[in-house]
DNA sequence: ATTTCATGTAAACGGCGTTTACATCAGTCG
DNA sequence: CGACTGATGTAAACGCCGTTTACATGAAAT
């Protein structure tokens, strides 16, 4: 029987009755799918013909469907804990711009790696399905707390706010704008500006708030 | 052919030929299965089950699944409206207190309802799907937004940020908390503190980077 | 009473997720 | 070298879903 080769076919190397390296290429056709049709229009079917392997082969490698997508998830805390580590590069060379960085790639990674971001975000796929899934969350979530532990540093003890807290708010309003305003595509609202610039504003104007900050919170870069 | 009545059976009224008010069925009961199973495990069959009507009913009053989860996304977000509006009610008795309970209306109604919240933010239903959707969310978003014009209004002329810009920076925190923190279930991250407090603390703090607000930001209702 | 139109049913189609029994191959051990 | 074994892929089948099409029912209009 043939399996249709339905949508692309990057299988282009003929194979023998194995393919050698299906979990990868079941990872990447998961990427490559959801892209194109969001986490929801994924198939596990799909997946497999894009392999060039029968509609039962994946599940050698998955228990089902949804451990594929929690597989991406995982795979994506872990290249977005990466990026983010990059970004903030231990505060260098000043908190400040460090931080801005910070939040430039949180909107960079939701924009340019879709894919990740709604296997993560928007896949509904429970945290705790896998222990390493959650530690991969851990782990990303660990460096917005890391640099918001020495952002909190710069104020005086007296009246210092919980560094925890801090994170989760600036984590909130990133995932928010990410999360509404995220990608150019159709399908959602509007924006009199642009979603880094909104973010930088609305990052400046509660650091501001909490005293880290003078001048005015005026425009943009 | 009997069609099973699978997971509950709220038709107890035995009826004739034609159910009467299927559409409404169809409504409660996509937004009991959203509740139940998240957006994406409801099923368009499973519908028609609850509602005691055959498969193909249903496509009598939507013309597919989508247009249905569209029709429970418009009448949540002019449910949300009138629920913020409400909680808003021009700002009184005055501007901050208002603001506050604008805001913690939106996490009820995305703790109290999640299928509500979901078919809107988190089916991937896309906004221009009907026209009558996007002035729905329209109006929702109104709300905010004309708080925060009056919010602005309350500093100085002279650097006063745009409004537009306020409620977006309002919208985003706040959806950002309800869709990373909202459902108590599990699934989500923990929380050190109830997600209400942690909203009001951002806001009080984002408030006060503008200048809204004097005293300094601790917990507390 | 007949017509008409909205609403519901039955049956069918292709696709998907998943399971089970079988096929193929790579390595191991005699 | 050759048989065994475990990992990986296939074929076939099952039930369910979304959707379409042809037909049935009944309420309202004429």
């Amino acid at each position: 029987m043939k399996w249709g080769k339905g949508s692309k076919e990057p299988d282009n190397e003929p194979r023998g009755y194995h393919h050698g390296n299906l979990k990868e290429a079941l990872v990447r056709a998961a990427l490559a799918l959801i892209a194109e049709k969001g986490p929801a229009g994924f198939t596990f079917a799909d997946a497999a013909r894009w392999a060039g392997v029968s509609p039962a082969a994946p599940y050698r490698h998955y228990r089902d469907r949804e451990a594929l997508l929690a597989d991406v998830a995982r795979r994506g805390f872990e290249l977005f804990a990466a990026v983010l580590a990059k970004a903030w590069d231990e505060g260098r060379p000043d908190l400040m711009r460090a931080f801005d960085r910070l939040g430039k790639s949180y909107l960079d990674f939701a924009k340019n790696q879709p894919a990740y971001y709604s296997a993560m975000f928007e896949a509904g796929v429970p945290l705790d399905a896998d222990p390493q899934l959650r530690e991969a969350s851990e782990s990303a979530f660990a460096v917005l707390r890391a640099a918001a532990e020495k952002l909190v540093l710069l104020m005086p003890a007296k009246g210092r706010p919980p560094a925890l807290m801090v994170a989760l708010h600036v984590w909130s309003m990133t995932h928010g704008i990410a999360s509404l305003f995220g990608r150019g595509d159709a399908a959602r609202r509007a924006l009199p500006m642009p979603a880094e610039e909104l973010l930088e504003a609305s990052v400046l104007i509660y650091l501001r708030g909490l005293g880290l900050t003078a001048g005015t919170p005026s425009g943009g870069s």
